[in-house]
Order: structure tokens, then sequence, then C-alpha cells
DNA sequence: TCCCGTAGTGCAGTAAATGCGAACTAATGA
DNA sequence: TCATTAGTTCGCATTTACTGCACTACGGGA
């Protein structure tokens, strides 16, 4: 198994994290991650996201956030600990998390009333 | 030939806009349309940005970026007028395009810049 | 009106990315 | 040592993206 790749923090690029979060599984574990606290492992979200997603797919949009340097992944012991890496894009990207996470706040509550 | 079609500002979804804006080309063409004054015609991409884009390819790249609802699109005589629907997005996702607009140009500050 | 040039679109083949089941690794505990 | 649990990797199927080529749409002569 190869090693967990993380880039630096000033390594982290616009386009990645774009990229990372214009996926809505993505987006919703990111966002899950941010305002959990605490380090959460991966098969949470399998059953925490309504649909069960299958563990290889999971594994795979967890490669992708860790990859854009939006998540923090470490082994401990038989599962992850997985964390946002909020403050280290913060310091890259001052105000772009704030932004984003914002609108995706407002859309998750337009869609939970849908208009009258 | 199916007519343009462009989302209402309260259909644009946070998704599409960080897709749309995820791929490189596209994010160069946004940036440019945003700051330019007056619309700019699809074909003025395909030699401004640096490599010859093939005009098949720069269409369906406005195609991503008009449906996302980032550009307006509008046929005027022979050739395109394209111009930036900023505004409209400022009213759905407020502070979000200031956001992305500002870390890309950070981050092309730094890659004309290389570290000394 | 007919023809030509220019701007952009649609299509179809191919290339690249994604999703997911099945087999695997790694750590833990009985 | 064996079973269990958590994730990863592989391989194949499906989807999505890129691009050359033929096409449409419009405008301007002659």
């Amino acid at each position: 198994m190869r090693p967990l790749t993380h880039p630096s923090t000033d390594d982290v690029s616009l386009e990645a994290i774009l990229h990372a979060l214009s996926d809505p599984v993505r987006m919703a574990i990111y966002a899950e991650l941010e305002h959990a606290d605490g380090p959460q492992s991966c098969t949470r979200f399998a059953t925490a996201l309504e649909r069960g997603i299958p563990k290889s797919t999971l594994s795979q949009h967890f490669r992708v956030l860790r990859e854009a340097g939006l998540v923090h992944s470490e082994r401990q012991g038989v599962e992850m600990r997985n964390t946002s890496r909020r403050a280290d894009i913060d310091r890259r990207f001052p105000g772009l998390l704030d932004a984003i996470m914002s609108a995706y706040r407002q859309q998750m509550g337009e869609r939970s009333t849908p208009a009258s």
C-alpha cells in the first residue's frame, strides 16, 4: 500500500480544490468534516450520507480530497482519522472556503425548504 | 442548431460553478471575460490563451460556462457576444466569485514570479 | 440572388476519468 | 493463529471530455 500523500500548504492549487468540491458527495463529506469536532473515520460517511456508498468509491473520494489538500488523513490503528485542513487552506487562499461553504449552506437551506 | 440555454439566476448551482471553474482553460476564459469591457467573441480566446485551442473544444467550454450560469452568450450577426454574468452570481451567492477570482489572481501572480 | 468567407455548432470516434465489485493489506484482539 | 474490521487496489464497465470534420448561420460583395 502506497503511503498517503498530502500536498504542502503552498502547493495547494485552486483548480484541485474546485474540482474536489464540485462533486456533491465530496462536498458533503468535507462539510461534515469541517464542523465535526475531532477526526472522523471514512466509514462514518458510508452510512451518514443517506445513500449507501460503496467503500471503494468512498476511498477514492477521500483520496481526491486528500490530494487537493482539503483533508488530512492519518492511520490510527485499524481506522483512519480524517480532519479538515481548513486552517491551511485559509492561509493559502484567505476567504475562499468561507465563501464556498457559505454558498453551500445557503443552497442546502433552499433544498430542504422547497419553494412554497 | 439548438437554441442557447441559460439558467435563471435562481437555478444556478454551486456544484456547476465549481465544476466549470475547475478547468484551467475555462477559468482563464471566465477571468478574461470578467475584466474585459464589453462582450467578447469566442474566437478571441482561441488565440488569446497561449496555446491554440480547437474551436470545437472552445465551443464546448463556452457551453459549460453558459450552462453553469457564469456566462451570457448572444448571437450578434456572425459572431457571439459573450459577457460575464457576474452580477447575477453575486446576487445568488454573495462573495463567492470575489473569493474564487481573488484566489485565482493570487495563484497566477505566484506562477509568473517563481520563488526566488 | 448567388457565392464566398467567417464564427460557431453537432457528431462520431477515441481518450481519459469515474464508479464499483472483488480481492487484497494492515492492524487488532481473542 | 485465525477472525474481524477498516481501507486500499485492481480491473472492468460506464460516463464524460477532447477534437477533426462536416455542417449551419449570418453577412457582404458582385
